[in-house]
DNA sequence: GCCCTCTTGTTCGAT
DNA sequence: ACAAGAGGGC
């Protein structure tokens, strides 16, 4: 194959470096994805590395995923062997190993935010400190930022001796850690930080990886955090083949401590290092761009860099402005209508907004009018508390020594283990210095308990010895289903009959097809894989795949994905940028810089939005238009509702909302779309669709394993579970409710 | 021990 | 607007 077929000059050059520390600054969509790809197939096709050696780090796994498939395409040949994933999940799979060298187990859970919050809660508690002076919030803030720069409590505590305030969070940080390790468990930042302890610390282990991994690679290498840094120095110490590939104008988690410094310090670190510059830009129209390079060059702190295109000049940026969210969202799905009927697909079309909390009133218009969406991110099905109970289960299954997962399951269902017995059981775990679970198991010796709450203990406990033992050998969405059912979560819900008993039930199900895809896809997958696969997937890897559908998502997810069609909405002072970031110059960079990134997600239409009221935490009040807007020049601009710029290059109201102008938009009316092609958000579950009329013999589709016969059909519960003989995989056992399966007639 | 209501505080982005 | 926590009633 030809590796190098259309690429421009630069990009070969990337593509064809040998030897050594290789630094790109890539523009957006100037084209790093092809670069990467080709590169790492030339490595291997061209230099016979062995895939094995080679390890990328890329910001999504689904990132990772596509990569992988492409360099498959460019190769035709297996590349499975690569590791390629997120920094989170490449730090899991080597903890897994021997993270027992610096002792944890390897069975450790890995706790989200919410088991942050509950476990600082409990030190802040502990610690007798007022709870208004130290937020949970601000503390594990502190906590992670301290982390990230590999500080140690010790440390901390003496540097800020001093400080009541910081002494304190220094303490909490301290005693933070040390339940962590007691449950055997680590938080998102020690994914990271643990990795680079246990390679500093066990020198076999640093040897093993330096010499597997003969090429690294780390994509969007502007929001690395120094602890992530630190991991790439040490992976690479022997070989010395780093490619990192980054932008800094597109840094925006500067506040999860992503530090630009480590795009200027590469060059420092590693000797000899190759810098190539992209900065021809494949993916937007010259317009588009325009506006983009107007906003980011008014950025103080910023490498200078030119990016340009031969791309097409393409339409004006449409700016307008609507009188409230409501007419904003109307405006947006009038728009997208009028779209479909241009020839442009659902797919092709983004909604990006500031904040999450802004997708209501689009979802709601779209949903009016069948147009489909997905929403990326928002109200999380993860964060569900049927969800949440579940996963703590097979937390404690898996991990028995996570007290903060037992402590939220031990009495749900309600088995009468009540607060008083519990805390009886917390005093005695601390008494003996043992984990929670440790004392369950021997609770007959643990004085002021009553007969009845010993019992409920003593079933509890055998009920999860029973299910450790299960775990091992059934598979994993069986499994999960085994553990609802035995524990009496479906049998409470279905007994409740309410509508959100109902809805939770669904959950539940959902839940464990998420866990057969899982299986699906990862036949080999074990329990704790499933769940750390569950807690590591961003937003953007948890959103399903609906066919032909418009995507909604926040600025920040939208990195490192491109549109046709972008609608830029809530263009405001104050919402973005954000109003915490006004007075602070820094902070407002990083806004600039979201904005940047969202304006070059769009290769051909970009619209942007803002408007004149808005309702933000149930206030509303009056809006201006954002200053990022002031800084796109007139004549890029199209629009109706206002007449651009004046002198002082600040947008002037011209058409106000008199009844006329609110009218103008109103009373437009719907062109007649093919209603084929949109259907509302309801039918998103395929488990929807009408199975009636199934029986032994009847073939099938699925959505996976593509065309099989049913062979067996039995009754399981409310549900039928069929056995199905496919073409390509053999039998499988499916639930008829969940199986992503059609009948083919 | 459990459930319900009222109050109070928080307001961004997310692995 | 919304969630979590406190406090009161059963």
């Amino acid at each position: 194959m030809d590796y190098l077929k259309g690429l421009n000059d630069r990009q070969k050059e990337a593509v064809l470096h040998g030897e050594g520390p290789l630094l790109i600054l890539a523009g957006a969509g100037s084209g790093k994805t092809r670069v990467l790809t080709h590169r790492i197939a030339y490595l291997i096709e061209k230099r016979g590395i062995y895939p094995g050696n080679i390890l990328a780090i890329t910001f999504t796994n689904k990132a990772a995923n596509e990569m992988k498939e492409r360099i498959e395409n460019l190769l035709a040949g297996d590349v499975e062997d690569i590791w390629m994933g997120t920094f989170h999940s490449v730090c899991v799979r080597i903890l897994r190993r021997d993270i027992d060298k610096i002792g944890y187990e390897r069975s450790f859970s890995i706790y989200d935010r919410d088991e942050q919050i509950t476990l600082i809660k409990e030190c802040i508690k502990e610690m007798d400190l007022d709870r208004e002076k130290f937020r949970e919030s601000s503390v594990l803030a502190t906590i992670s930022h301290l982390k990230d720069k590999m500080i140690s409590p010790d440390t901390y505590i003496n540097e800020n001796y001093s400080n009541y305030y910081l002494r304190n969070v220094g303490e909490l940080y301290a005693l933070y850690q040390k339940k962590l390790k007691q449950n055997n468990a680590l938080d998102f930042d020690d994914l990271i930080i643990k990795a680079v302890e246990l390679l500093n610390a066990a020198s076999e282990v640093a040897d093993y990886y330096q010499r597997k991994f003969q090429y690294v690679f780390v994509d969007e290498f502007q929001d690395t955090n120094s602890s992530q840094y630190e991991l790439i120095k040490i992976l690479t110490r022997k070989y010395k083949n780093v490619c990192v590939v980054g932008d800094p104008d597109q840094s925006i988690y500067g506040w999860r401590g992503a530090d630009i410094t480590n795009i200027l310090n590469f060059e420092k670190d590693f000797e000899n290092t190759t810098t190539i510059l992209l900065e021809q830009n494949y993916r937007s129209t010259k317009n588009i761009l325009n506006v983009a390079n107007n906003i980011i060059e008014n950025n103080k702190a910023r490498m200078e860099k030119a990016l340009w295109t031969e791309n097409e000049e393409g339409n004006k940026v449409v700016v307008e402005r609507l009188l409230d969210e409501k007419e904003e969202a109307e405006f947006v799905a009038r728009k997208i209508e009028e779209l479909l009927e241009e020839g442009y697909s659902l797919n092709d079309m983004a909604i990006l907004y500031r904040t999450n909390a802004q997708s209501r009133p689009f979802e709601q218009s779209l949903h009016q009018r069948g147009i489909r969406y997905k929403l990326v991110g928002g109200v999380k099905f993860y964060d569900r508390k049927e969800i949440k109970d579940i996963i703590a289960y097979l937390r404690v299954i898996q991990n028995p020594a996570d007290d903060i997962s037992l402590k939220r399951i031990i009495n749900v269902p309600k088995r009468g283990i009540g607060k008083s017995t519990i805390e009886k059981l917390e005093q005695a775990a601390s008494e003996k210095n043992e984990n929670m679970y440790n004392i369950l198991a021997e609770v007959d010796s643990v004085k002021g308990i009553s007969t009845r709450a010993k019992n409920s203990i003593n079933n509890f406990v055998d009920l999860i010895n029973s299910f450790r033992a299960l775990s091992e050998t059934m598979s994993v969405d069986d499994f999960i289903e085994h553990v609802v059912y035995k524990i009496g979560y479906i049998e409470e819900l279905e007994k409740e009959g309410t509508i959100e008993a109902q809805s939770r039930l669904e959950n539940i199900k959902e839940f464990i097809s998420v866990a057969l895809d899982f299986v699906v896809s990862k036949p080999e997958g074990t329990l704790e894989d499933f769940l750390a696969n569950i807690s590591l997937l961003s937003d953007v890897d948890k959103t399903e795949d609906v066919e032909n559908s418009v995507t909604m998502l926040t600025a920040h997810s939208a990195k490192g994905l491109e549109f046709p069609v972008v609608f830029l909405v809530g263009m405001e002072e104050g919402l973005f940028p954000i109003a915490r970031a006004l007075e602070d110059d820094l902070e407002l960079e990083e806004e600039r810089r979201l904005c940047y990134v969202a304006v070059t997600r769009a290769e051909e239409k970009l619209f942007i939005t803002f408007t004149r009221i808005r309702t933000i935490y149930g206030r509303t009040g009056y809006s201006e238009a954002s200053r990022f807007l002031r800084e796109i020049p007139e004549e890029l601009i199209e629009s109706s509702t206002i007449n651009t710029l004046d002198s002082r290059k600040k947008f002037v109201k011209v058409v106000d909302y008199t009844e006329e102008a609110y009218s103008n938009t109103t009373a437009y009316t719907r062109p007649v779309v093919n209603s084929e092609a949109l259907k509302p958000k309801a039918d998103k579950f395929s488990a929807k669709v009408d199975k009636s009329g199934i029986s032994i013999g009847t073939k099938v589709n699925h959505k996976k394993w593509g065309q099989g016969t049913i062979v067996q059909l039995k009754d399981k519960n409310e549900d039928k579970e069929i056995v199905v003989a496919f073409d390509s995989v053999g039998l499988k056992k499916l639930l008829l409710s969940l199986a992503p399966i059609e009948i083919i007639k």
